[in-house]
DNA sequence: AGGTACCGTGGGAGCGCTCCCACCGGTGAT
DNA sequence: ATCACCGGTGGGAGCGCTCCCACGGTACCT
């Protein structure tokens, strides 16, 4: 079907130099009008398209990725087995952010779980023949080494959850203080005055600084802080349950409770049920995710909503530019960049 | 960290010809112990080994990608929006399956939806760059010009689920006629005699197979086929009850029913307790899939579990196998390669 | 002794692209 | 008229690898 050249090797796709003989121009030339340089004429850019259109010419990545050391891929990292990728709704909604915007590019978005170690061994090996140029990296725990060996490996990276407050890669974030600060302000202005917080692991930085806009939404409100009412969980759902049942127990008359997590607020639900509290009219609650469990708690939970769809879209930004101009901030003393998105109080039967 | 050749560009990483000096031996005898030729005496491969240990050398993918004219990687290609993707555990079991068999190898699996048109335009902008050696294709339609693009680009292919008895892609499916069959004689041996079956769309070949497996379990049992007692559905719940209103219409004395999908025995089931059968006493109730739904059903459900996972692994196998002599069975006179996977019949309350 | 066979090895010739420098002709300043 | 300049262009020199041919050496045959 297609015409052959002096030896074509396998199924004879046309290259550049047969593009720019076709168009009788140089191979340059074509290189220019396919990497759309602006310096090149209408009319050999226009010759040049024809014979593009023609020919049928798709460029060959393995030599441009060559020639110019670059690979027009990134990876999407997830440090978790497959099964939680599949199960958790954050995870979907994050790649469909970044599809989304991915998709107005020529980039290519590559899925690595890096849940066991054999599969880190081999997520290393890949990092370190550079076959992407730059990385995202969700759901990483405080200890996970994988952040350094980008650093070490220059490898443009931005994480979703910053590990620290001072967090040195690139980072975008859902605003967990604001966030947390939202629930607090919706639950004072319902009159509930003994607000307790069940925290989530603090070794998780977003899970800090929830904490901080629990403590300073009451302050400027212009209430004391009681640490009685400061409870720390675990994420889980049990975590949830003992941390509602100390609290029931050091402090009967609390009136509110804020949840770090939407599965915490499930734990706690139970516990205040079984001792005989009504939701909302003896105790408020509040969760954080806005989750499917949010909506399909009895009563519907009043839940702080995180765009992950957008993180994802912003990650992607932000990744682009660091690879733009080829320093990840890490390796130099750039300033560090870092993306922070409103969350949203989607208000239910539960307060 | 690194020693740094004599002008190194970005990083640094070293190359073949850099191992090669360190080692004291050529260019050619380094790429020999790379790619694990035998013809390398044991001295000069241990030497050449320490060098590539102590330099961390890491081929370049770009070069050897273009020097060999093959990229040691494949797509598992979904022509399904995301959602269904992460909805159904179809997906994750065989992507599990695949990621497993693929580990012992050196191969990168990619991940390429093909959804939206958008999406679809860009994956044949994908294929025709071959950037992939091959492609794994799942949820095919039976009008999909997927395969046939395929075919023409002579790239190697996979399907899951062959599109007609007719097939010309490489294929893996589960034995819909035995799994079919069994369910069947499972009906038979409980001592029901009135069996209908509710088949999926007909213009899906396992479907087909599935009606196949029910005529000759009856028959090879000594049964007529009565033609009233099978009835077509579309493999959605909603089919399933329409389906089922019609069988009850025609033969209310059935007293067994073989749906063509858990979701369809579903919709059968509705109408079998709206209209006051007892399930399995009245009437005994299987379907297909083994998913969810079977385990959650009231009463849980007896159906034909399909190997998913082990699909997945089978895919990769062919696969590979069709990559390695670089001969798509399609655009040469080959044998068709196939494989057909055993079901197994999951026994529960329903039957 | 010469021939033939191989094995293990070195290195040239590309793969198809990007990058960059040199070059061309037309302008405007001197 | 001379020169510097600049937009537009051609093509050489690689990028780091694989492939393959040629080569020296040893072993075995005649």
């Amino acid at each position: 079907m297609a015409g052959h050249g002096a030896r074509s090797r396998s199924g004879g796709r046309p290259t550049l130099e047969e593009v720019a003989a076709r168009a009788g121009v140089g191979r340059g030339t074509v290189s220019r009008v396919i990497n759309g340089s602006p310096r090149v004429s209408d009319a050999t850019r226009a010759a040049v398209e024809a014979a593009v259109a023609e020919l049928g010419y798709v460029p060959n990545t393995a030599a441009r990725a060559l020639a110019a050391n670059r690979t027009d891929a990134i990876a999407l990292v997830v440090p978790e087995p497959e099964t939680r990728f599949f199960a958790e709704p954050y995870f979907s909604d994050m790649l469909k952010g970044v599809g989304a915007e991915l998709s107005e590019t020529e980039m290519q978005l590559l899925l690595i779980f890096a849940g066991s170690d054999r599969e880190r061994q081999r997520l290393a090996q890949y990092l370190a023949a550079h076959r992407v140029d730059g990385v995202l990296l969700v759901s990483v725990h405080a200890d996970d080494p994988l952040p350094d060996l980008l650093a070490q490996l220059e490898i443009p990276a931005v994480i979703s959850g910053p590990r620290s407050a001072a967090e040195t890669l690139t980072s975008v974030d859902s605003d967990n203080y604001g966030g947390a600060r939202s629930a607090v302000e919706h639950l004072l202005s319902r009159g509930r005055t003994r607000i307790a917080h069940i925290t989530g692991r603090l070794d998780v930085y977003g899970a800090q600084r929830r904490v901080d806009g629990y403590r300073e939404a009451l302050l400027d409100a212009g209430h004391e802080v009681d640490e009685h009412l400061i409870q720390p969980g675990d994420f889980t759902e049990e975590g949830g349950r003992r941390a509602m049942k100390e609290l029931l127990a050091r402090r009967p008359d609390v009136d509110a409770v804020f949840a770090g997590s939407d599965v915490m607020a499930a734990g706690a639900r139970q516990v205040l049920r079984e001792e005989g509290r009504v939701i909302p009219d003896d105790v408020a609650l509040v969760g954080y995710d806005d989750s499917a469990i949010a909506r399909h708690m009895d009563p519907p939970l009043t839940s702080v909503r995180q765009p992950i769809e957008e993180m994802g879209r912003s990650m992607i930004d932000l990744l682009l530019a660091e690879i733009a101009d080829r320093r990840p901030a890490t390796s130099r003393g750039l300033e560090r960049r870092q993306a922070v998105l409103a969350t949203e109080l989607v208000m239910r039967a539960s307060s």
